[in-house]
DNA sequence: CTGTTAGCGCTTTCAA
DNA sequence: TTGAAAGCGCTAACAG
C-alpha cells in the first residue's frame, strides 16, 4: 500500500506522468517535447500540447533541477537596491539572462559583507549556475566558498581584482580625470566629499589626490568623509562644514551624484553662487544631474553595459568557454556640464 | 551496476549521505540534525556538526523543495526597478521575508501586462509559496492562474481590488488631498501632469478632478497626460508645454515628484518663481524633494511599511491562518513645503 | 532518539 | 521515434 496517498481534497498540480498518462504515452516523451520538441513525432507533439494547456501543466523546476543537477539560475549580489546605479546594472544583467533561459537571484548586501556571506552561503543552496558581484569586498570566508564550488563568477563596476573576471571600469582613472577637469577649468583649492566609502569611492578619491599632487596642489583641510551611505541630505550637511572647515575651497568633487546634489541645492540656500563662487562636480550621472539647475558636471558610467556584458561574460564560462579576455573595461565619460 | 556512475574529475558536491556515512549514522539523523536539531541527540549533532564543516557540507534547494511539496519562496512582481518607490517596499518585504526564512523571487514587470504574465509563468515553475503583487493590471490569464494554483497573494500599493488582500493606501483620496490643498492655498488655475497612466496614476488624477469640480473649478486645459515613464526630463518639457497651452496655470499637480522636479528645474531656468507665480506639487516624497530649492510639497507614501505589512500579511495567509482584515490602509502624509 | 523505506517530479542512460 | 529503469538529494511516515 501506498504510503503517501494522501491526495488531498485539493488535487495537486498535474504532473508530467498526469499528462503522459492523459495521452497515452510515457513521460519521458512529454519531457521530450518540451524541452528538444524536434525529438518527438510532429503528431504526438501536438497531442502533447494540448494536453498540457487542457490540465494547466506547469513544469516543476525543483524536480528539474535535481534531476539535471544545474538550476539555470545565476546570483547577482549588489550592495544597494535603492541606488539606481545598481538597478542599471541589474537591468542589463538582466536583458541577457533572462534571454537566454536564466533565472535570476538578487541578492542586496547593503555593503555589509557579513550580509554578503550570508546571503551568498543561502544563495549556495540553490546550486546557482554562476554568480555575478557588485559588492565591494568579498570575505574569505566568500573567496574560499568561490573557489572550492569552482562556480563561474564576474565581478562587475570595478576592475581591481587581477586574479578574477571583471567588467567594470577603473574608477581610480575616473577619479583623476575629473580633477584633471576641475584643475584644467582654473580651479586651485579642489576639496572632496565622500560617503559610505567603500573600496570604489576609496579608488576615486585616489585618483583625485594622486592629480592634485601631481599639480602641487594637495588640499586635504578640503575633504570630508563619511562611512554612511550616500544620499542628498548628507550633501547637504557637509557643504554646511566645507564652509566653515575650509571656506577658501573653489571646487568639489563629490564622490557621488547624490552628495553633489545636496551641495548644490544647499549652495542655492546660501545664495553661493554655481559656477562663480564653487564648482561642484559629481560621479555616476544620475537621472537629475543632467537637468539640475545649474546641470552638474559628473562621471558618465556606462552601467548598463557592465551589467549587460559581465552577463555575457558569466554566460560564456558557464557554456564552459573560456571568455577571450579576463578584463573588460568599459570605460566612462566626463560630462562637462554647468556646474563647473 | 550503478548506470550513471560519471564521478567527473571533479568531485561533486557532499550530500547529506556522504556527511552521515562520515559521522555513521543514517542520513535522516543529519536531515533531523539541520532542521529539527532537537529531536537529536547533543553528542551527535555536535559530531554532525563538524563533519558538515570538514567536508563543506551545503544543503540542496532543490531536492529539498522536491520532497516536501513547498519551496520557501516568495514571487514579489514589481513594474520598475529603477522607481525608488519600488525598491522601498522591496526592502520592507525582503525584511520581513527573509528573517522567516524566505526567499524572494524579484520580477520586474516594466509595467507591461505581457511581461507580467511571462515572468509570472516563469517563477510559478519554482512553485513559490506566496506571491506579492506591486503591478498594476493582470491580464485575465494571471488571475486565472493565481485562482487556479490557490496561491496566497497579497496586492501592494493600492486599494481597489475589493476581491484580493491588499496593503496600500487610497489613491485617490490622496489626489483629491493634494488638489483641496492647492485650493486651500488660493491657486484657482490648477493644472496637472502625469505620466506612465497606470491605474494608480488614474486614481490620483481622478481625486484631483474631482476635487476640482466639488470648487467649480475644473481646469482641462491645464492637464498633460503621458502614457509613457515619468521622469524628470519629461516634467522639464512638460513645463514648457503648460506655459504655451495654459499660461494662466498658478499651480501645478505632479502625479510623480519626478515630474515634479522637472518641473522645479526647468521654472529655474525659465525665471518663473515656484511658488509665486507657479506651485508645484508632486506625489510619493523621493529622496530629492526634501531638499530641493524650493523644497517640493508632495504626497508622502509609507513604501516601505507597505512592503513590510504585506509580507506579513502574506506570511499568515502562507500558514494557512486567515488575515484579521484583507484591507490594510496605510494612509498618506501631505508634506506641505516650500514650493506651494 | 534513530533508522528503514518509499517517493517527490524530472531526466539520464541504454535499449528497442 | 519511443520506452524502461534508475537515480538526482532530500524528507514524510512509520517503526523500533
Amino acid at each position: 500500500m501506498p504510503i503517501r496517498k494522501s491526495a488531498p481534497t485539493q488535487s495537486k498540480r498535474p504532473t508530467l506522468a498526469d499528462i503522459a498518462a492523459r495521452v497515452g504515452v510515457s513521460s519521458i516523451t512529454v519531457s521530450r517535447a518540451i524541452s528538444s520538441p524536434q525529438l518527438v513525432s510532429e503528431e504526438l507533439r501536438s497531442r502533447i500540447d494540448i494536453a498540457i494547456a487542457e490540465l494547466g501543466y506547469i513544469p516543476n523546476r525543483a524536480a528539474r533541477a535535481l534531476a539535471r543537477a544545474h538550476s539555470d539560475s545565476v546570483a547577482v549580489l549588489i550592495p544597494s537596491l535603492s541606488n539606481t546605479v545598481f538597478t542599471d546594472v541589474l537591468a542589463g544583467v538582466h536583458d541577457v539572462l533572462h534571454a537566454n533561459g536564466y533565472r535570476t537571484l538578487i541578492g542586496n548586501t547593503r555593503y555589509s559583507p557579513e550580509e554578503e556571506e550570508n546571503i551568498f552561503r543561502a544563495y549556495l543552496e540553490h546550486s546557482p549556475d554562476g554568480v555575478l558581484l557588485a559588492s565591494c569586498d568579498q570575505t574569505p570566508m566568500v573567496q574560499q566558498l568561490l573557489q572550492h564550488t569552482r562556480i563561474p563568477v564576474v565581478h562587475m563596476m570595478d576592475l581591481s581584482d587581477p586574479q578574477s573576471c571583471c567588467v567594470g571600469l577603473n574608477q581610480f582613472d575616473a577619479g583623476y580625470a575629473m580633477a584633471r577637469h576641475l584643475l584644467q577649468r582654473g580651479y586651485r583649492r579642489i576639496g572632496a566629499l565622500g560617503a559610505q566609502l567603500d573600496p570604489r569611492v576609496l579608488q576615486r578619491l585616489d585618483g583625485y589626490r594622486t592629480a592634485l599632487q601631481e599639480a602641487g596642489l594637495a588640499f586635504p583641510k578640503g575633504e570630508i568623509l563619511e562611512a554612511i551611505p550616500s544620499s542628498i541630505g548628507l550633501g547637504v550637511g557637509m557643504l554646511g562644514r566645507i564652509v566653515e572647515q575650509a571656506p577658501e575651497c573653489d571646487a568639489l568633487f563629490c564622490c557621488n551624484d547624490d552628495l553633489a546634489l545636496g551641495v548644490l541645492f544647499e549652495a542655492q540656500r546660501r545664495q553661493i553662487r554655481v559656477p562663480e563662487q564653487l564648482a561642484v562636480a559629481g560621479f555616476n550621472d544620475l537621472a537629475a544631474s543632467a537637468w539640475s539647475s545649474p546641470s552638474l558636471t559628473t562621471i558618465a558610467t556606462p552601467r548598463y553595459d557592465i551589467g549587460h556584458a559581465a552577463a555575457t561574460m558569466l554566460l560564456q564560462k558557464m557554456r564552459g568557454e573560456t571568455p577571450p579576455e579576463s578584463h573588460i573595461d568599459l570605460g566612462f565619460s566626463l560630462m562637462a556640464r554647468e556646474s563647473t
